[in-house]
DNA sequence: TGGTCATGTCAACAGTTGCTGACAAGATGA
DNA sequence: TCATCTTGTCAGCAACTGTTGACATGACCA
């Protein structure tokens, strides 16, 4: 008998572009750029490794379209000032696992100390989080607020996701709550 | 006329080791885990890259007594809890340069993300930071606090060191002293 | 001096990486 | 139905990785 047509694989470009897109936000949230291969994201695509090249032209221009094509920061945390404090506590503290809204925040962080990735990033988080939010807090010395506090989300986001830590004991979450959002509050309060 | 002898190198193993041990902190200091290869830190070092396995067993094991062999937390940011925030403030703003204080957390910074390499730094910080502080803190919830104070630390040095962030105008350096300093005190604070 | 062990060098291994070109095969229009 | 273009597959390249074993050579002791 012959082997059976493998599944017959529908020829849809786009389809495949984007399957290839989503599965490479999927891995790079996971690992550093290094450490994810094309073979790997073009697997979990269900693809030829052949056409991440194709479609993208090289594993780097695909990084930059994943970032490009992320959560732009503000539709994270929402453009809502009151209350902003708590929702990013919420956010860092639970397990969203929804539409994975911090996706892209991993993504940024797992490969920030890369030298070929890095500079990307340093862009992306510029213009898709900085610049933005600067604007939302006006004021003084907003883009240099809106760093702090960028700084103390990362770190966070960190230490909560990839370094696994804040495993906490039930009691303290309401204050370890709380003291997240007076940190986010102090980082972005008047300077 | 035959090639000069290669500056005969001396023979001594532990001077060789310790001086792979140095390049191997450099390196990993400056890249992440996997983007650092065996071959650049042996020729940091001026060695063969084979003494590399010969000495430390395998590149892991390397990057494990890097950790072990850095300084401890507690010798970075001061034993004294006077001060430690202005401290604190002035590590991360400051160019030290001078015996880099701040290169092994560079060195768990850059290699946070690496699957391979985050479980060690992840036991590391715990062992020779978090706990130590901790104790120094005293009272309720000493380790969350820490962690929290560790968390922000971690957010202010990549946005420093890595993205390359904070290039303030000098006008606004005092202030944003001020409020690191500020975030640091509240992370320690009572909980 | 001669012998022996520690130390350093070299070449090569098996595996992986990103990427490319030749080819197969579905889809589309005449 | 035939030709053409698009989409997907496959094999393989060249460069790199960590690691190993065989070998050379220095240092040290009897």
């Amino acid at each position: 008998m012959p082997p059976v047509s493998p599944a017959t694989r529908v020829r849809n470009a786009a389809a495949t572009r984007s399957a290839i897109l989503q599965a490479a936000r999927e891995r790079f949230a996971r690992d550093s750029y290094e450490n994810v291969g094309v073979r790997d994201i073009a697997s979990g695509a269900g693809v030829d490794a052949a056409l991440v090249s194709r479609y993208f032209g090289s594993k780097e221009e695909l990084f930059a379209e994943v970032l490009k094509s992320g959560k732009r920061g503000l539709d994270v945390i929402g453009e809502d000032m009151d209350g902003l404090p708590e929702r990013v506590a919420d956010l860092l503290l639970d397990q969203p696992a929804e539409d994975k809204p911090l996706d892209d925040l991993l993504v940024a962080l797992h490969s920030a100390g890369s030298p070929q990735a890095g500079h990307m990033i340093r862009a992306s988080i510029s213009e898709r989080f900085h610049v933005p939010l600067a604007q939302l807090l006006g004021g003084e010395n907003a883009e240099l607020r809106a760093r702090v506090f960028g700084a103390v989300l990362m770190g966070m986001a960190i230490s909560q996701k990839v370094a696994g830590e804040f495993e906490i004991a039930p009691e303290v979450r309401e204050p370890l709550r709380a003291r997240i959002a007076d940190l986010v509050r102090l980082a972005l309060s008047p300077l």
